[in-house]
DNA sequence: TCCATACTTCGTTGCCCAACGAAGCATGAA
DNA sequence: TTCATGCTTCGTTGGGCAACGAAGTATGGA
């Protein structure tokens, strides 16, 4: 069965279409990247010494594939002085790969029971924060009318009502720095552990940025896991309303 | 420098994370894959000879990657006499390749400003519609309060109003035997083309079934594009208020 | 019973690409 | 200037895997 030399196909080709997705996924796929860019997913940029490191190959592999990454437009890199940092090309990348996670876990489930612990709870998703307190938050904000869904201005995005810009102004949240963003205002991001969505957009990051300024959760140095204070428990109960 | 036996990794390693996704994606990614599971986005399943033949490659080889996309559980394969009738695992994966056209659209979209002028109209994703008229209609659902979100049914849910109801049995769709399928009822599903949501779920899957078999559009037998018949134009502008 | 069809399994071939070390090229410090 | 650091480019090697044809196993019809 011969290939089929497949006629008429002047300009746009199904065809193309097809090959670009094939050229995504294969530069997701391969191992060392796969890992790079996993680790990138907590929005932080790395130099390829580092992710090099991550992905246990040498600086010269790791170059080929940060080269591939950046081809493919899933990272860019900025350079500074003798370094170069690398980070996800933006958000849309960061869903795909959480996206990619829950069928990774729902094939996982049958053979491992648990995620580990520390990243279920909590974690950072790009700029933003995941895991079961970031899925309470997300409902939280919603049951009590502080966000409503908004879809003409994209899939799964919310607004601010004038409740929840009362509650956030009240916490410290400066809400008009975050509007004034050139990026989403607030959507749902897909949630791998819980499989139910969080708070990303501007406001998920002006979230994150409060939770750690304020001592609410403390960053941990390799991972992307979040531990929640003693105090982030109190005031999240408090101003929050959130029970654990 | 090989992969390090990973001494302490003894139930959970985030390694076994990364494998998983990274064996999914080079699943997707491999050129005649991706053509298959692109293919299947339609919802239909098909016998591997099919497949053989549109991802132009031969029976053996066609059996050989099928038999890659069983094992990572991203697609499932009915035996019915000597055929075997291959299909999407799901929904989740039918969104994750939609996702991935995204992403590639976004890539396109530079050097190929125009996307083939059929599948761009309407479409089918999976069991339901897509295109501009897919996402027209899905706003036109909102912008009534047919539907409203329902994020604790998950991210992008939507559940039907009373108005809704009346509007969905007005035209004749069954929605209490939707509502008994064990599937998700209604929700967003983004769509590549437009870069919007469109209705997806038992509702987006009972809507398409229904303006198919009321002639409003009309299937091609080929690829995945829905032509507008007349018929349909005319109804959905009368009985759904849309205009085009 | 015999053959055709649908599909898989097996064994071989060939190519792509990940990986490395060495060498090259910047930047910044001494 | 000279050297160290950070990173890339180059050329080579090797292993994995996609592709095929041929042979094998079901199923269903003649």
């Amino acid at each position: 069965m011969r290939p089929l030399p497949s006629a008429g196909n002047p300009i746009h080709s199904p065809i193309r279409e097809d090959a670009l997705l094939s050229k995504i996924a294969t530069a997701i796929g391969e191992p060392a990247r796969t890992r790079m860019l996993l680790t990138l997913l907590d929005g932080h940029a790395r130099t390829s010494t580092e992710l090099a490191a991550l992905a246990e190959v040498t600086p010269s592999t790791a170059s080929a594939h940060l080269n591939r990454l950046r081809e493919t437009r899933l990272i860019r890199v900025a350079a500074q002085g003798r370094h170069r940092y690398y980070s996800l090309r933006g958000p849309e990348v960061a869903r795909l790969l959480e996206h990619l996670g829950v069928l990774a876990g729902g094939i996982t489930k049958k053979f491992v029971p648990s995620t580990p612990a520390a990243l279920h709870k909590a974690r950072t998703c790009y700029d933003h924060m995941a895991g079961t307190i970031a899925v309470a938050l997300h409902d939280q904000f919603l049951r009590e009318r502080w966000l409503i869904a908004d879809p003409p201005a994209g899939i799964d995005a919310y607004n601010i009502t004038r409740s929840g810009l009362k509650t956030l102004e009240r916490l410290g949240i400066d809400v008009a720095a975050a509007r004034a963003l050139r990026r989403r205002l607030a959507y749902a991001c897909l949630d791998w552990s819980e499989r139910r969505p969080h708070l990303a957009g501007a406001l998920g990051a002006a979230l994150l940025q409060h939770a750690v300024t304020k001592k609410w959760v403390v960053r941990d140095l390799n991972t992307r896991a979040l531990s929640l204070t003693k105090l982030g428990e109190r005031e999240m109960a408090s101003q929050l309303g959130l029970k654990f």
